[in-house]
DNA sequence: ATCATTTGACCTGG
DNA sequence: CCAGGTCAAATGAT
């Protein structure tokens, strides 16, 4: 296990040193695609190291089996948003601008149309940065199309949530201890938790939090994690999430978030230096998670080994080589 | 030194 | 009064 640990800490090292080199090696594809293919095998060989361990040992046989089954029953349109689009955050602006203004009455596949060619036009044409040219080596067609299609799904829920809700997030909130009279800019997420790594850390959903405490929660097995906003201090940022474990299934998690992320679209935090989910300018602030975001969870917000399993999954993901794009759930239970 | 997490105490709504 | 939400000192990690 040890010897498997340090090479997925080792495969994480390597995932950094090709974002740190990126600009240099921009218009070398067969480089960049190397050392791709290098951090690839390096997470094969980690993951079936751990999926070997996985089968001798017969204890975890029932969590670590339930995700995937769950998952699979699940429809398409129930897939979480966070995870397997975030990449669509280096098809910025068009893409998003796109899906941004457009109407819930447009007609959704002649919208996918234009925006994947839109997008693919954008990564293929964007070799101005080195990473917009190796996202575009990356990527496949078919992962831009699952990450707009999806992405433009996840932003007419939103788009639904909050023009039932009302745009007034974070009012009303009093000093201490107080608790919410109803249910109010509240959303309910359940989440699968990780294949593997730490199995007790929720998925990162793309922003970075702070935990501030932790309770045992009556009829619960689990305790309750709540974190706020790590730029809550900076940008005054309100949003806060609620992190429970099921009782019935401990792989999956509750997440429940109040308020809404005022640090990725106030006009104070476009004019600071660190963008919400992501640690570089070359990405407009954007809340879903980034390349960038996810290579450098190994050095930020989750210190464990559950940064190799994002990134592993995301590697995956990208390449076509697993189908756990579809292996996060999300329920919307407004 | 700085920042994140842990955890017991404190506070409040029901 | 109690369960749940938050605070803040202590502790740990980098």
């Amino acid at each position: 296990m040890e010897e498997t640990l340090s090479m997925i800490i080792h495969g994480c090292k390597l995932a950094r040193d090709l974002e740190s080199n990126l600009a240099n090696l921009t218009g070398q594809p067969n480089v960049l695609s190397s050392s791709c293919n290098d951090i690839l095998r390096v997470f094969e060989v980690s993951a079936n190291r751990l999926n070997e361990l996985m089968m001798s040992t017969t204890m975890s046989n029932s969590s670590l089996t339930s995700s995937p089954l769950l998952l699979h029953s699940l429809p398409p349109q129930l897939h979480h948003p966070v995870f397997d689009y975030g990449e669509l955050s280096l098809l910025e602006p068009h893409a998003v601008v796109a899906a941004r203004t457009c109407s819930p009455d447009n007609n959704k596949q002649e919208w996918l149309r234009s925006s994947y060619s839109q997008a693919l036009e954008q990564v293929q044409g964007h070799e101005d940065t080195g990473r917009h040219s190796s996202v575009a080596h990356l990527l496949s067609s078919n992962s831009i199309t699952n990450i707009v299609e999806d992405h433009a799904y996840y932003l007419q829920q939103q788009q639904q949530y909050e023009s039932n809700v009302g745009s007034d997030p974070g009012k009303g909130t009093a000093q201490r201890a107080r608790k919410r009279k109803d249910g109010a800019d509240k959303r309910a997420v359940r989440v699968a938790g990780p294949i593997m790594g730490n199995l007790e850390i929720p998925p990162d959903d793309g922003f970075t939090w702070r935990k501030y405490g932790q309770k045992e929660i009556l009829g619960s097995s689990f305790p309750r994690g709540y974190y706020r906003c790590t730029h809550k201090s900076f940008y005054g940022c309100e949003a806060k999430k609620q992190v429970q474990r099921l009782d019935d299934d401990p792989n999956t998690f509750e997440v429940t978030y109040y308020g809404h992320h005022s640090c990725c679209n106030s006009s104070e935090a476009s004019n600071k230096t660190i963008p919400c989910s992501s640690s570089t300018a070359m990405v407009p602030p954007h809340p879903y998670i980034s390349l960038s975001t996810y290579m450098q969870l190994g050095e930020s917000s989750s210190p464990d080994m559950s940064a190799g399993g994002n990134l592993l999954r995301m590697m995956m993901a990208m390449t076509g080589t697993s189908t756990y794009t579809t292996s996060t759930t999300t329920t919307i239970t407004n």
